[in-house]
DNA sequence: CTTCCATGCAAGTAATTACTTACATCCTAG
DNA sequence: CTAGGATGTAAGTAATTACTTGCATGGAAG
């Protein structure tokens, strides 16, 4: 009973996750919801009473989602290209991880804007840890003095650059390995802040 | 009246595009659009005969925008920093110019192929000058060597990541000022390649 | 065995949406 | 001045959409 019950919300839950990030919040209907879930349509309502509360449960879902942050801060050595390139790899497979999450957060960031907030949370938690990493190895005497704060978001972006055009074109602009790929990029942007 | 029907059929354009990169393609209704453009809403059909024939005709009319492409040699310098400086704010303010046109590309991707292609054109085209402009660097011997694709995608990726956050976050995750942001952001990238 | 509870199924409803048709109006070019 | 093309207005239509209601079913817990 239990176990069903949370079974069924659950394939909800997913099968709205992909189809409103593949075709937006409008134009993923219900009915299309309920059949790539194997439910009847009236089991949706029943969970979320409505469409809007079937959103609202993916966004309290995710909000539970263990954050990259905690994370950040582990398995630091304090050699810059070795902690940026385990940072550009760890967050780029957390962002290919909530890939659907993040879609729908960029199409709906107008008309829902709540989630806009969730998904502005990321980038913003680990512009801090970045920043407190970049002010230690500064003063440890390993990287020269830059803005910080624009460094670490330059750091964000160059990572979220790679991560929107592996999810939404593919192979299409290169098909260089992703590892190759970042590694080469955090090789040129540490040799960048070494002092 | 050549003057009126243009005038009519480009405000429908513009309104469409605005609104179908604000919502969605489906969110976006034939209504809500015409009441945009200050028209009547058979005046758009008539034009455009239906729906998609709207959104073909903004495609039709962005394959014809002048690419950033044969703006990036001009001005080189074949000083490292200041160039990639000069091309990251044109790649910049080139896609905040066509801001509407890349949400849509990213909004409708998957419904819309036709999107994809004519944005993923946009990497494509600059990825070539970039590895041109790299490999001429190098036997200059003002870079060192490095994977030239993956630097340039590396480029391409941090700009359009600054993009992105500029566009659809705001100020929320910085309000570091853009022009700030991309110096410090070429400056450690052009360190990191120079010999 | 029986009693819930989750789900399926059938049918329906009000609103919206893309799109059409027919007719009136207006502006401009010849 | 007039004829034609572009637009507005009014009305309607078929399909779809979110959502509801009532009833049947099936499986698990007591």
């Amino acid at each position: 009973m239990f176990l069903t019950t949370k079974g069924t919300a659950q394939r909800i839950i997913e099968a709205a996750l992909q189809l409103i990030s593949e075709k937006g919040y409008t134009a993923a209907t219900t009915k299309t919801i309920a059949e790539l879930a194997g439910v009847n349509e009236v089991t949706l309502f029943r969970h979320f009473g409505n469409k809007r509360g079937l959103l609202k449960a993916i966004i309290e879902q995710f909000s539970y989602y263990p954050l990259l942050q905690q994370e950040i801060n582990q398995n630091v050595t304090w050699e810059l290209e070795k902690d940026l390139l385990n940072f550009s790899l760890k967050h780029f497979h957390f962002l290919m991880s909530i890939k659907d999450f993040v879609m729908i957060g960029f199409k709906e960031s107008i008309q829902f804007p709540e989630i806009s907030e969730e998904i502005a949370n990321i980038p913003l938690l680990i512009k801090k840890e970045l920043i407190h990493y970049f002010q230690e190895m500064h003063q440890q005497g390993k990287i020269r003095e830059v803005d910080f704060e624009a460094a670490a978001l330059s750091l964000i972006a160059l990572n979220f650059g790679h991560f929107m055009s592996r999810a939404r074109l593919g192979t299409i602009v290169s098909d260089l390995p992703t590892e190759e790929l970042l590694q080469t990029s955090v090789a040129i942007f540490s040799r960048g802040l070494v002092s």
